[in-house]
DNA sequence: TATTGATTTAGAATTAGTCTAATTATAGAA
DNA sequence: TTCTATAATTAGACTAATTCTAAATCAATA
């Protein structure tokens, strides 16, 4: 994918379902939980079908990817920037928008040399119900 | 670990073998070059027992993890606060020290209601080889 | 030295994710 | 519409990463 690329991704019925699925889920699914709801309107869909889909959808920029260590990857509705706070107790995983100051980003793109593509502020803690 | 406990780790020679392996690399390591590596001084040390001790001396605070999507979790000889760049061409893996603004951390600890444990931002992109 | 609990070990098991090859669906050409 | 080429889907084998199990070994101390 260039940056110029600008074709429209193609939605089989299969794609759908796994887009649909993560669409109307405001947790971050795994794929596992993805392939599980799936199979609802889609009886007959497959393990390998999701997870081609779901990397599909995400190099198509309609779904995003979260990966946390001690456990499966998550996928993700929200595509616009966005931060997380996960919870080391029972694992759960909220979303924030913060606003990342212009100058912090900056000092991060000069420290690191990099050309930015995203950026994300993690939050490692306990949740109000794990206190 | 409760935040009374102040037992001091027990480092059998497997344990300070594994954790010399993460003090002397500058990368972060896989737990997979971790075992080559400490093979390199105890021959006889088995694939568990690295993964043992990772979590233990992880537990212990002695060392980081960093998971990332698509590849097994990396170890960090670096335990206090920083900050990490990603790029996505070739896997590259850089520690920055960010300075994050206080203001930050209390907008994400009252957006998310957590008690925090640590935070870092994250940076995909593209590092200077990969253009 | 004997006991005991912790640690290590080899290898089996599990989990997450990818690959393969055959089948099916779809879009465009004839 | 029918044919053909290409892409997508499928089942299941495969791989990689990590955890588990149960026996053996080690180390502290009674
Ligand atoms: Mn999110
Ligand atoms: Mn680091
Ligand atoms: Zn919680
Ligand atoms: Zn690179």
């Amino acid at each position: 994918m260039s940056a110029t690329d600008v074709r429209k991704p193609i939605l089989t019925k299969q794609r759908r379902a796994v887009f649909d699925v993560i669409q109307s889920s405001v947790d971050h699914l795994s794929a596992g939980e993805v392939f599980d709801r799936a199979k609802e309107t889609l009886p007959g869909i497959s393990f390998a079908t999701v997870y081609n889909a779901l990397r599909y959808l995400k190099e198509n920029g309609m779904i995003g990817e979260v990966s946390l260590s001690g456990g499966p990857a998550r996928f993700d509705r929200i595509t616009t920037r966005h931060d997380h706070a996960i919870c080391e107790a029972c694992g759960k995983l909220v979303d924030m928008k913060l606003e990342i100051p212009g100058s912090l980003l900056k000092s991060a793109i000069d420290v690191s040399g990099f050309k930015p593509r995203s950026f994300e502020l993690t939050l490692w803690g306990t949740c109000s119900q794990c206190v």
